[in-house]
DNA sequence: AAACTTCTCGCAAACGCTTTCGAAATTTGG
DNA sequence: CCAAATTTCGAAAGCGTTTGCGAGAAGTTT
């Protein structure tokens, strides 16, 4: 398994040489084309073993065909949607021994596009640009090389394609599952106002409660995604003497500053006031107390259809759009249902 | 900028063409080699810029040297780890065009194996592995034919190179924050006893106690690193009856933790306990009430450091052993000194 | 048994660039 | 003004694979 004592690499002309055949039938018998007789590549096959022959990717790159190699271009490293994108997509791409190329542009448009450069020089099979936002942002490029897909956030240009998270659908199953466990005085603490996120997420909410003939307490309370919003909102709210008794928030951050305020101001969650967030941030969902009920944006699986989807690009699949994904509630106990 | 209008990447054939000289002089021309008339590289460099040229990194490769790639290899992707030492490895490493191929391992062995190989075959120019502890591990290979560094983990093998933190120098840093600011009567709540981490955090604060004559009010209270453990032997430690006056948390999230448990026990923070962290984990410490002082571990730099040593070990070097870089306090409101 | 097929395999070209080395052009020295 | 040193350039040989195509060998069909 470990290369014995190794020196330099062994090359395919070493494995040829110890099976007794020339490199262009190794070449052959290792992957697996026709045109050869079992037994050689049998044999073949050992003396690959053997030497511990590791094929160089380079060369086999120069030839033709595929490079197996993908870029995942961000902005949004630190943020908490890359990820679980990335990782979606090391899902959908490993079953093929294809590696990614992690770049992040810093939100430097220069930098972005001298790693577009950067990326093609490599000759990737494919880029996978992946926002910070859901908001359309202008292409990469125009006509690349290679196939590009937008992932989370979408391009503005209508050729292209793009995989996003259905924002309205997520306000709409929140709601949803607030009304169904009984409430039906429900605040509105949403992001910033002009993120798509924020717009179509309410636009969700909205919806749902005019299916059941109901409307929230008051307009939707727009701010930032951030903890502090989520407190100094929760507090305004109680503030109004407004009765309620659900916040759906915007945020799982948010939900969190909301559950402070409400814990402080002695209302009690959820047999009180019941608190839905939606992103399911984990690490702050599950510690919050009580943990909070939110919705999954099932980001890693937006990962996999993006490479999956780069994957048929390549294949001269000529899809363009956007394709948007459910996202699907998590219950936590921040939402039991009063008894 | 953009290719004009494209059909087929431009190739260094036809720059050379357009520039009316050999594929060999406008190679030395765009590599600003010797050996070439100034004018001659001028005319090259135009044509390059006119025709949008990209030079084929594949191709490049082939010949001989760099392939401006490294791998990172880590098993810790969601961690908050992994993250900040990869966006400082592009930092140091960005200045030279190189782009990093991200691998998570997902803690499998045999998945590390073969993207180990998968590296190897892509030529990378080195390897940085990222573990998810401080702790020990085995060496991703032996006689690898490029060189690997390992950062925040270390390898077990004394001539491997490691770049990990300074977890005793933090734990003794944060020790003396506190005593500076005038607490003396210090418990202690760390995460998981086996980890090296907690170990050598725990010998800090030790170490600068015993400096300045103190003593821990009762013995290291070990548990996860989770925000339960935090919210759970506070109040242990509340039960216990022993006098304290600040509590160094293992960790931001278990600090999170304490500090819930304190304010719902009514201990006022930081007027009766100061509560101090580790990690620096921005989006918990700022957020809490009130926002959590604590050490950053630098991250960032040590991701930065690790790249330079690579590239310094691929130029030749052979440090081997582990490097410790120090962390910093961050100070915030959670210890500020009683009036 | 001659004429075809069918299997296997190796030769050689190609992939796009870098680099060595010698030739040609230019400058310098005497 | 000729020989020598210096510049500047291009032809060609790789780099490690894959692949198209033709050549033998072996097997089939009349």
């Amino acid at each position: 398994m470990a290369d014995a004592f190794s020196g330099t690499a062994p090359q395919l002309i070493d494995v040829a040489r110890r099976a007794g055949v020339s490199a262009s039938t190794a070449s052959k018998a290792l992957n697996a084309k026709a045109d050869v007789n079992p037994a050689t590549r049998q044999r073949v096959e050992s003396a690959a073993r053997e030497l511990g022959y590791v094929p160089n990717a380079i060369a086999r790159g120069l030839t033709g065909g595929r490079t197996g190699t993908v870029g995942v271009l961000t902005s949004d490293l630190e943020g908490r949607f890359a990820l679980p994108i990335l990782m979606g997509v090391e899902d959908a791409l490993g079953i093929d021994r294809v590696l990614t190329f992690l770049c992040d542009a810093r939100g430097d448009e220069a930098r972005e596009k001298r790693l577009v450069d950067e990326l093609v020089s490599r000759r990737v099979d494919g880029i996978i640009v992946v926002g910070k936002q859901t908001d359309p942002r202008p292409p990469i490029g125009r006509n690349l090389p290679v196939p590009v897909i937008y992932a989370y956030c979408m391009s503005d240009d209508p050729a292209d394609l793009s995989i996003s998270v259905d924002n309205a659908q997520a306000g709409f199953v929140a709601a949803q599952h607030l009304v169904d466990s009984g409430r039906s005085k429900i605040a509105h603490i949403s992001g910033e106002a002009p993120h798509s996120a924020s717009q179509r997420r309410t636009e969700g909410v909205q919806k749902l409660l005019a299916n059941r003939g109901l409307e929230l307490v008051q307009p939707p309370m727009y701010g930032d995604w951030s903890e502090g919003w989520g407190r100094a909102a929760a507090a305004i709210l109680v503030q109004s003497g407004k009765e309620f008794d659900a916040i759906l928030c915007g945020s799982d951050q948010i939900a969190r500053g909301v559950l402070d305020s409400l814990l402080e101001r002695g209302i009690a969650v959820p047999s009180d006031v019941a608190v839905m967030g939606i992103d399911n941030w984990v690490v702050l969902a599950e510690n919050s107390r009580p943990a909070l009920s939110t919705v999954d944006l099932q980001l890693q699986k937006l990962g996999r259809v993006a490479a999956t989807r780069l994957f048929e690009a390549s294949n001269g699949s000529k899809a363009a759009g956007v394709e948007y994904l459910p996202g699907s509630i998590v219950i936590r106990d921040s939402t039991i249902p009063r008894l």
